[in-house]
DNA sequence: GTCTGTGCAAATGCTTTGCATGATG
DNA sequence: CATCATGCAAAGCATTTGCACAGAC
């Protein structure tokens, strides 16, 4: 976990940015999150541990730590942006419920390798992937009857 | 193509909707758009073409189309939301490129055959899907040298 | 010390909505 | 002719940005 900071702070150095505690309390409280996250979290989570940073600040942070690698963006059908800490976890998909609003990841062989043979067929260089499946969770369904 | 038109009239005379000169307008802008759109680019469509049809109108048709599986949305990374036409055209999925902006359709055999498996595993009801890679295309990859 | 970051508040820009008026079934 | 839709303009809301001050290297 301690390697989320090096990698971190390896990219700011590298952009000739600063660490400064703001960008660390970010950080640590973006990739301790078990799953999915957006803005105003991190926000409340900050603050509710009793230390504070500016809502321009949060923004500002989550642009690099997507730069950096360590969290990615996810963006579901509302109209916040998502993010998830990516370093150290398994690569996965979503399911998305519309009517609870749950996420469900999964990860399914082969999707990936798929994915870059299309990109081979187009001369692509892929960067990021993303699926989303989007539809009624087993309980919504059932409920539903 | 005058599917289209079947389709949305049914669709609105079952949700007892109203069949406008307004909503015909959206609709026939949007489904012989040949590739991704976006609310603006039909405000702009419709207007050259001499008629008027006001904004608010435009987001609210977008949404009746999306309802009746006319039109699919397609968020891609920036701030807009982008639909696409979908009836009568192979589903398809997106390479992105954040460079030049480009998308690239494209389709892969197995690959919904994956998410129908995956989502079966658990018991979730898929409604719509979405794919998306995003990177560097041919062109900008080589310029980038 | 210099240059970069932060906080704050105002600005942005897409999208949604309330309301009075107009058109549809 | 009752109901639903439109246009307009104002409101919403996540995100971005400008600026003065403060902190990292």
């Amino acid at each position: 976990m301690a390697d989320n900071n090096l990698i971190f702070k390896k990219y700011l150095r590298a952009q000739g940015l600063k660490y400064t505690p703001e960008r660390q309390l970010v950080m640590q409280e973006a990739v301790s999150t078990p799953d999915h996250f957006e803005a105003e979290d991190l926000l409340l989570r900050i603050r509710n541990s009793g230390q504070r940073v500016s809502k321009g600040t949060i923004y500002r942070t989550l642009s690099l730590l997507v730069e950096s690698g360590l969290v990615r963006q996810v963006v579901f059908t509302d109209k916040h942006t998502h993010y998830e800490h990516v370093y150290g976890h398994k690569h996965h998909e979503h399911l998305i419920c519309t009517h609870c609003g749950k996420v469900i990841d999964f990860y399914r062989q082969g999707l990936e390798e798929s994915l870059a043979e299309v990109c081979a067929a187009y001369g692509f260089s892929m960067k990021s992937h993303k699926i989303e499946v989007v539809g009624y969770c087993k309980k919504c369904k059932e409920a539903a009857k």
